[in-house]
RNA sequence: GUGGUUGUAGCUCAGUUGGUUAGAGCGCUGGACUGUGGCUCCGGAGGCCGGGGGUUCGAAUCCCCUCAGCCACCCCA
């Protein structure tokens, strides 16, 4: 027990056990989420933990953090270079084509909620280990999937009731318009290089649209008269943003457009949206996401439009706890407690056990040879409705004693009928 | 990767200017109640004070390194 501390081995950095109550939480979304998706028709899809590195260097973006810095890459014996999955579009659009999904009927509607792995520095809901819940919906450049989409993510929300999630939406544009704006942004920061930060020095060149993302006083001052996306889309999705804005109204989905939203993954297209909280800390976000019609051909399907977004499961659960709206921890209850009282009947009270669990009871018994007292204590404190008394005396005549824990009236059974009895008052049988 | 901050029982924390066997509450456990819980009372187990090195007659307390947690930058879920 006591080995020394230095040579103890911890759980990695950035990851956690989710002991009982925690992961009973997560199990809860889980189950939650199931129900609200399939109420939107999303099927669940598992897909590996981890993947051939090039389908994210190729998706995410070369330039991009994750691809550079955070991505747990090794080789494995035969050679490959693999990588923990850091989130899940990309092994979704892979699946998608590998198994050729398009051939049936479109949209393809998927769900996961799986860990994902970064190597990060650790901070307030920044794991290297986390978990999200995300869908992919695939084959329809419709804005009412956009909307379907955002909307889904919204009353998921809802049904958890997290009430401070702020919608923020934005458009990317698409091939002909974002290369177009690209440049004039580059200019226009050109111009007023001096005004910016080292860092957005560099951002703007390789990647402008970053320098939105600056939380520099200075440069979203030097922002604010800034062109913006959203006043540079071209005819096709300036229609579809209209869209996709109107359908949200027409479902009373909240949303405020945000022109200089910008999102981690270079494969977005059109559509983007984030859900903020401010019960979060510096890593506001709950979830977001957004379209992305090239990604497929991309990978050498056939030209199918996408959309879809992903919540961190982490971040869901701090902000029920920071707004204290649902209670997690309901404590554990089981129906009955089997009591020995002479040693000799610890077998019985075992094999007991044993057939009330089968029935569907849940039942506990001691396993520390506590004294009779200890027991009770036991029995009380686990929550249990019942105690099943084997007492020496009622053993010899085949009985036992029934005894309700929360009206503390007791009665003897026939040890033989006790388990259909109990069977019977929990609604079993 | 950078910076700030913290690290004492399972948990939440005390620990006085470095001074003999390191404390509390909760939790766990035994008993008071020899076959019966929730309250109360009494007892017990459990810590090389995150780890390593140094200063000192003496370190949980001071110094250095390291690891980890937390927070922020960066980035994002």
């Amino acid at each position: 027990m006591s080995a020394k501390k230095e040579n103890r081995i911890r759980a990695p950095r950035g990851t956690s056990d989710y002991l009982p109550e925690r992961a009973a939480s997560i199990l809860w979304l889980d189950r939650l989420a199931g129900e609200v998706f399939s109420n939107y028709g999303y099927q669940r899809i598992i897909t590996p933990t981890f993947e051939d590195t090039a389908l994210f260097t190729r998706s995410i973006g070369e330039a991009s953090d994750i691809v550079r810095k955070e991505m747990y890459t090794f080789e494995d014996r035969g050679g490959r270079s693999l990588t923990l999955r850091p989130e899940a579009t990309a092994p979704v659009v892979r699946a998608f084509i590998e198994h050729n999904l398009g051939s049936q009927s479109l949209p393809v509607k998927l769900y996961y909620f799986s860990n994902m792995f970064r190597y990060e520095r650790p901070q307030a809901g920044r794991f290297r280990e986390f978990w999200q819940l995300g869908v992919e919906a695939l084959g329809s450049p419709e804005p009412s999937l956009d909307a379907e989409v955002i909307t889904l993510a919204a009353d998921f929300l809802r049904a958890l009731d997290i009430r401070e999630g702020l919608m923020k939406i934005g458009s990317m544009g698409d091939e002909n318009c974002r290369p177009q704006y690209t440049l004039i942004l580059q200019k226009y920061l050109e111009e007023k290089r001096d005004s910016f930060c080292p860092d957005c020095g560099e951002r703007l060149k390789f990647n402008p649209l970053r320098v939105f993302d600056c939380k520099n006083p200075e440069c979203q001052k030097a922002l604010g008269d800034a062109p913006k996306m959203i006043d540079h889309l071209c005819d096709e999705c300036r229609d579809h943003f209209d869209g996709v804005r109107r359908l949200l109204k027409e479902v009373e989905i909240e949303f405020s457009i945000d022109p200089m939203l910008v999102r981690g993954f270079d494969y977005y297209t059109r559509t983007t949206f984030e859900i903020q909280s401010s019960q979060l800390g510096a890593q506001n976000a709950l979830g977001g996401g957004g379209r992305y019609d090239r990604l497929v051909s991309d990978y050498g399907g056939k030209p199918t439009p996408a959309v879809g977004f992903a919540l961190g499961i982490e971040r869901l659960l701090a902000a029920l706890k920071a707004e204290e709206n649902v209670d997690l921890s309901a404590p554990r209850k089981i129906d009955v407690f089997l009591i020995v009282i002479d040693s000799e009947h610890r077998d019985q009270a075992f094999k007991l056990a044993i057939e009330l669990r089968r029935i569907g009871l849940s039942a506990e018994v001691d396993y520390m040879n506590r004294s009779t007292r200890s027991q009770m204590k036991l029995a009380d404190k686990m929550g249990a409705e019942y105690a099943l008394i084997l007492g020496p005396d009622e053993m010899a005549r085949g009985e036992v004693v029934l005894r309700n824990l929360s009206t503390g009236e007791e009665r003897p059974e026939k040890l033989s009928l006790v388990a259909d009895k109990l069977g019977k008052i929990k609604g079993f049988e």
